[in-house]
DNA sequence: CTGCGTGCAAAAGCTTTGCATTCAT
DNA sequence: ATGAATGCAAAGCTTTTGCACGCAG
C-alpha cells in the first residue's frame, strides 16, 4: 500500500546522497500511516513496532533530515511544541483538531493577496508563511457531548 | 513612559484576582520594552536588571499567567520554540524577522474569507488561527551584505 | 494578619553529543 | 571494504514541582 511513497522516499534520499536504512524507513512509514502530528517520542514508540532496535536518537536525526528535505513538516501545537507530520502538496497550511490532534493540510488560496498587502504596508520582505487553523474535525464534532 | 501600560497591567491583574508584584511588573516591562519575542531565559536575564531577585521559575509562572490573560503571546520561531512577545491589538498574526527576531503584529484582513472557504470544504469548525509571516524586516534588508 | 506569590533546590523531561559498532552501498 | 548511520550512555538544556519564607492587600 505505501510502496509508492516508499519509492518516493528512496529516490529523495538517493538524490540527496543519503542512504535508505531500516530506521529511516520506519520513521517514514509511521508518519505516512498517521494523519496527525506526532512527537518524536510517539514516533519512536510506533517505529519500534516496525524496526525494534530503532533508537530515539535516530528518530531525532531522521526527523531533522526529513524536514530539511521537505518530506516531513514541523507542526506547532498550542500546548506541546515539536510535533511532526508528513508533508503533502500544500506547504505551511494546516488544519489542526485540538481534540484528537489530527492534522490536515489544505491548499492556500487568497494568501498571496494578504501577503502582498502586508508587504506593502510594513516594508517587510515575506519569505515564508505558516497558517494554522485550530478547531474541531468532523469526527470530534460528532463524538463530543 | 510605560506608566500607562503598567496601569493596564495593574487593572487586568486586579480584575482577575491576581496581585501586582515586583516580579510580574518586571516581566511585563521587559516585554513592553522589546518589539521582538524573547525566550523565558532572556526575559529572566533582562528582568533581573529591573528586579534583581527575580527567579527563572517565577518568569515561567508569570508568562503562563499573562498568556492566559491574553496580555502576552506565545510565538513559535522556526528553530527555537517558546518565545513570548507582548500582545497588541491584532491577534494571532505575526511578522517575524528571521534575522533579528523582531516581531510585529498586524491586523488581519481577508482571513475570514479563507477560513470560511476551508470550513466549507473540510467540515472542520475553525476556532482559532495563527498566521505567521517570516521574512526580513526593513532594517535587516539594509544591513545585510 | 493571611495566604498568594516567590525563590531556591531538586526532579523530570526533552534534545544533543561522543564513540564504538553495524550495515547499506 | 569503507565510511555513513546507528544505538547506547551520558551530558546539556529547558521546564516543572515541592516547600519554607516574604510581601501585597
Amino acid at each position: 500500500m505505501s510502496d509508492a511513497s516508499l519509492d518516493g522516499l528512496a529516490q529523495a534520499l538517493r538524490e540527496a546522497g543519503y542512504r535508505l536504512t531500516q530506521s529511516r524507513r520506519a520513521v517514514w512509514q509511521v508518519l505516512q500511516g498517521h494523519s496527525g502530528y506526532l512527537s518524536p517520542n510517539e514516533i519512536h514508540e510506533r517505529g519500534r513496532a516496525l524496526h525494534p532496535s530503532l533508537g530515539l536518537v535516530t528518530v531525532y536525526r531522521t526527523l531533522e533530515m526529513l524536514d530539511e528535505l521537505g518530506l516531513v513538516r514541523r507542526v506547532h501545537g498550542q500546548g506541546n511544541c515539536h510535533g511532526y507530520a508528513r508533508a503533502n502538496s500544500a506547504r505551511g497550511h494546516y488544519l489542526v483538531c485540538h481534540q484528537c490532534g489530527q492534522v490536515a493540510e489544505f491548499p492556500c488560496e487568497g494568501m498571496e493577496g494578504i501577503i502582498e498587502a502586508v508587504q506593502q504596508r510594513s516594508d517587510f520582505i515575506v519569505e515564508e508563511h505558516l497558517l494554522e487553523l485550530v478547531g474541531l474535525c468532523p469526527t470530534c464534532q460528532t463524538n463530543r457531548e
